[in-house]
DNA sequence: GTTTCATATCGAAAATTGTCGATATATGAG
DNA sequence: CTCATATATCGACAATTTTCGATATGAAAC
């Protein structure tokens, strides 16, 4: 099985380089075709493919075609999803120690973990 | 004033490496200073310090010296500030056509945008 | 003071990622 | 069929990131 740290390093490297986060402010507006796209962008058609290909294969952004046209819109289940992760590897777990627990254990505090 | 595309790659990227989400999972429990840290990590102690330096300097982890060591911990603010951009930029804006639109639109759907 | 330990910083090498131009594929128009 | 258009793929190169080992810093122990 695949690590689930590179899941979750997929999901969020797609949210990790500008033009893709521009693209994707794009497709809040709603879908769009990539020659619409490439208009807003400062990149060549290759690359918009290539970060096409990056935001579908990390599940944000769905595709479909349409004659000689791929249509792309975000994908609410990838948001979920990147939620999720978000929370499951940043969110403290219930059992997590607080600053105050480790204040009243006094010296304790103080040892190295 | 920075763009908003390159502080954001800034968090994202905080999180798009296995290495960083192994630590951040290790962090979940409560803090923890450097060297428990690289105790189950397969990285060298510099490469270590770079990791944390990014995790900081995205905002995720908060550090404390405390004598020799330094503690790390979970930003409740900076986990907050993630969720946000992530809904920033991948919820879909209020005014974004449904599918259900287009299709009432007829032809209009077909026209490349 | 010197030594030891924890961490940060530096410089270089290795790995990965982003970019481009050229070319391939596939659809529709004429 | 031929041509134009939209997009994907390929190979090379550039830029960035990850990694390491060596060294620097700084605090406590001796």
């Amino acid at each position: 099985m695949e690590s689930k740290y590179v899941e979750c390093a997929r999901v969020f490297k797609a949210l990790c380089d500008e033009n893709r986060i521009a693209i994707l402010e794009q497709l809040k507006a709603g879908e769009r075709c990539a020659c619409v796209l490439l208009k807003n962008l400062d990149i060549g058609q290759s690359t918009l493919s290539h970060h096409m290909k990056i935001l579908c294969e990390s599940g944000m952004v769905r595709c479909r075609q349409e004659g000689k046209w791929t249509y792309y819109s975000l994908s609410p289940e990838g948001r979920e999803r990147a939620k999720r992760l978000l929370d499951e590897f940043t969110a403290p777990s219930p059992a997590a120690e607080t600053d105050a627990a480790f204040a009243a254990a006094g010296e304790e505090a103080l040892l190295c973990r």
